[in-house]
Parts: C-alpha cells; structure tokens; sequence
RNA sequence: GUCCCUAUCGUCUAGAGGCCUAGGACAAUACCCUUUCACGGUAUGAACCGGGGUUCGAAUCCCCGUGGGGACGCCA
C-alpha cells in the first residue's frame, strides 16, 4: 500500500465560537484514530479567523473536550491569528500572479445583485464585475472603499475528487464563484486559511463535516492555482440528534463536558461515537486500542446517523461494570463532595463502589447509591411506617443481638440473617427489607448479606440502634 | 430557487449481484434467575422509500420520483 508509505497527516481544525461537541468530537475522533492507524500524525489547529466571534473560553473548553476524551494531538495547537504573515504573503504573491483580484463591490451592491438573483430564482452568486479580463474594461475604483480580495475561479469545466466516505464528486466551475479570500480589513477568510494551512502543515487527509462538501471544489481550485497537491478528502455526513432533528446550538447539542457532567465515562463516549456512522462487522463494544487498529475510511456510512442516548447508556452501564472501583469511588467522591459528602470516616468506598457498579447506569446514579453509606439515611416517614412495624422492629433486635458476636463475613451474616427471620416467623424480605431501610433508608440494596459485610459491625449497630430508639 | 449529498427493523448498523426465507446491537415484549431492586440469561416481534430498467438472478448496478440533509457570507 503507497498508503502505508506515505506520512499520514490528518487535522482537526475546530473554530472557538462555542464548546466541542458531539460531531466535532466523532470528526477528532477519526481523524485522530486515521493518524494512529497509519502511524501518522494527528495536528489540532483552532480556526480563529473571525475575531468577532472567537473567545479564549472556547478554544479552552474545546482543550478541555479534547483531554477529557484522550484525543492527544501530535502537532499544535495552531492558531491561524498567529499565521497572518504567512496569508499576507500569499495573497500578494496571488495578487502579483493574477490569481486573485481587488473586488470593490460594495456590501450593498452584494446585497442587491443578491436580491435580483434571488428574484430570478438563480443561485446567487458574485457576477464578477471587477474580475479583469484580456480587453474588459474595469469601472474607476471608488475612492474610500477598501476593497476585498476575490479568488480568479476557472470560468469552466468541472472539479471532481473521489471523497473517500461518498466517492466521485464532481461540480462544475460554471456552479461556482470568485470567492473573497481577504477581507476588506486584510485578514484572510476560511477558505483560503485552510487551504495555505493544509498545505504548510503538510495534510495529507482532510477529514470533517459534511457541511463543507460544497466548499471543497473552491479549495481544490485555489491549490491548483497555488501549485499545490490536493489532499484526500473524507467528509463524514452529520450527527442528528436523538429527536432526528439536526443539532445546533439552541437545540440538542451539547458540549462533550456535559457527558462528564452527566456521568458518563469517556470510554463509553468514544466507544458509541465510534460506532456512530463507521462499523466493524457485527463489533459493537471495544476500546480505543482495538478501534485504532480496526479503523478505516471504508466503512464510514454516507448518510447522516441519528443519536440515541439509550445505546450511549447501554455502552457507559457496560464500562461502569468493569471500571476499577477504586476510579469508581475516585469519581464518585467527586461528585459526592459537590454535595457535601466525604468518604473519610465511612466504610472503604471501594468496596461499595464495587457493590454497585453493575447496578448503575452512570456516575452520578453511583454518587447517589453511595451517598447513605457516607452520611446517616433518614427513612420517609412512609417507609418507617411501611416496613418499620412491630413484627420486623422484633426482628431487628434479634438480629442485633446476633450481630454483636457474629463472625463478619457475608456468608455468616446472611446465615444470620436466615436464622433469625425463620425464628421470628418472619419470611426472609419480612426482615430483609426493614434492615435495608434501617441501615441504608432504602428498601431496595443488593444483597443484604453483602451490604452488611460492607458496611462493617460498628456502623451496621449504631445504625440498628438509631431505629430501635436504643 | 439552484447546486451537492443521502435513503436496510423505532434507533445505530452488517450487506460491496446469487452465501439474504436480510444478520448483529440498543430499545420493546415475554419468560427464567432471585432475600428486595437491579444485573444477568433465554425467547419473540420488528426493515431493504416508490416506480422503471440492466441481468438467468438485485437490498446490492443505472434512471426517474419522493423523503431527509447540506451549501449558496467580507462565518467557519
């Protein structure tokens, strides 16, 4: 394979306009498992061109994003503000070599050959009045109106490239127009940004969002006029959101930090992304190691995928069922503390963690099923009064007394628990149940026995004491 | 409106002309396990958008239609 000769160099080039969210993280994603795959190099650029719009806090929360999900970056940041020289001198040397040309079109002309296209139903687009032509004459340029840059698009044929996910595209030049490269300020715009930065940092593999299909022919032209090699394209069709609507900021989409917020593993974030538009066979569950070595541009879907959080919870209960416990307890910790609860005097976190990993759906549902081990329960009244009864408070005592001298292994205490239930004449959840509200001020646990253990004799008795009025 | 992309169970998808009476997963339903609640196990229902071609044969190829999406900025 010429593939595996060449050096893979792929990008992820987000703007800072707003936080990384899920179908910029499926585009990093692939792009960097592409790299990794190949033993190529993965380069992060932040597209921050439109300085009305770019924030710090964004290019931050998309760093955040980024480490949360582990999606290291070989080459950058870059920051194209930072490259301004370069684009200058570009288009000069565009400029000088007639590649490109001053348009002093006004907004308001815009606007209103916009309007007459629009009117005559054509699609609209700029008529190239200040393109200069062998034997055209130019209008005098008005004075005080800084021009903009404008792109010399060929007049005619097509522009085709074999896109890696949707195959043969092809447009043809008649479809497209002389875009603006510069602004009239002088700072470049996208289009022309990508292309001078996919060349100087050498990507070989453009990979990103369906949305710039349509951009891609005026960069391959724009290459072509800079004498440069045009890269692969693989354009990955849309995510949508659980709804089937399409996500956008005031509807669905979410930052990849909200899924920490919710509890999910990044794990299990990067597991269902990656099964998000791209399979393996019938593969459904696998780790990072394993995708990197399964990945591939082949067997990307070409149409848009609709997220569905209820597989996203499948996959995070999977990973929480077989999370070390003590990271479990780690995370939990965390979350419990925003709540005021610390793990220092209570029973080894671990353990409890441990008890109720593969009970849970998320972290937080963790937090929570921890929580009574951590701070004393208090039972609802209506609990108290449903299962609290004099039959089951006798029992309690029994089991109390039992308890004082009873080996503490969950096996003993489950035989414990057996023998005084049968002696009070109770049926094992008759006193099963009122322990679990008394010691947790829950009518549901695991396994009595196990919670018993867990919890440890000392606690286990001052918390039977608390409801005997001892 | 114009251009571009797209179309298999509710959802994510397998499928690259015969292996498909279309497979897997999530979700759903039923049953089993069980000291509670979960977990888990087993089973069941559920799809090739429509119409034309091509071919001995089409979910797979072509065309048209329809649905969905994207783009048409001195945003990225």
């Amino acid at each position: 394979m010429p593939r595996l000769a060449m050096n893979i160099r792929t990008r992820f080039a987000p703007s800072p306009t707003g936080f990384l969210h899920i179908g910029g993280a499926r585009t990093a994603l692939f792009s960097w498992a592409f790299a990794r795959r190949h033993g190529g190099s993965f380069i992060l650029r932040i597209e921050d061109t439109d300085v009305a719009r770019s924030t710090p806090e964004a290019v931050q929360a998309i760093l955040d994003g980024m480490q949360w999900l582990g999606l290291a970056h070989d080459e950058g940041p870059f920051y194209q503000m930072q490259r301004m020289a370069r684009y200058k001198e570009v288009i000069a040397g565009m400029l000088e070599a007639g590649t490109a040309y001053h348009c002093h079109t006004s907004r308001e002309e815009l606007d209103a050959l916009r309007a007459e296209q629009e009117a005559r139903k054509e699609k609209p687009r700029y008529d190239g009045r200040w393109r200069p032509e062998p034997g055209k004459a130019l209008p005098a340029a008005p004075a005080g109106v800084p021009p903009v840059v404008r792109f010399r698009n060929p007049l005619d044929g097509v522009v085709a490239w074999d896109d890696l996910v949707k195959g043969r595209i092809e447009f043809a030049n008649a479809e497209l127009d002389d875009f603006v490269i510069a602004r009239a300020d002088g700072t470049p715009t996208y289009n022309f940004c990508v292309v001078v930065d996919d060349h100087d940092m050498k990507i070989t593999h453009v990979i990103r969002g369906d949305d710039h299909v349509n951009n891609t022919p005026r960069q391959i032209n724009l290459l072509r006029a800079l004498g440069a090699p045009v890269p692969e394209y693989a354009h990955l069709s849309m995510i949508l959101g659980d709804d089937g609507q399409k996500l956008s900021k005031r509807h669905g989409a979410v930052s990849v930090m909200q899924y920490d917020d919710e509890g999910y593993l990044p794990e299990a974030v990067l597991n269902y992304l990656a099964r998000l538009g791209w399979s393996h066979g019938d593969d459904e569950v696998f780790g990072m190691e394993q995708f990197v070595q399964w990945f591939d541009l082949d067997h990307i879907t070409a149409s848009a995928a609709q997220f569905n959080t209820e597989k996203l919870n499948w996959l995070n209960a999977h990973y929480l069922k077989q999370a070390d416990p003590r990271r479990l307890a780690a995370e939990a910790g965390r979350r419990l503390a925003r709540q005021g609860v610390t793990l220092g005097d209570g029973p080894d976190a671990s353990r409890v963690a441990a008890l109720y990993r593969d009970r849970v759906g998320n972290l937080n549902e963790l937090a929570d099923a921890m929580h009574p081990y951590f701070s004393p329960p208090k039972p609802s009244a209506e609990l108290a009064a449903q299962h609290l009864t004099e039959p089951a408070l006798k029992g309690l005592a029994a089991l109390k007394a039992r308890f004082e001298h009873c080996a503490w292994l969950a096996a003993e205490l489950g035989q414990a628990v057996k023998q005084t239930a049968a002696e009070a004449g109770l049926k094992m959840p008759q006193l099963a149940i009122p322990l679990r509200v008394a010691l947790l001020g829950l009518p549901q646990s695991p396994s009595i026995d196990a919670v018993l253990e867990v919890m440890g004799r000392e606690r286990v008795l001052s918390r039977l004491d608390r409801v005997l009025g001892a």
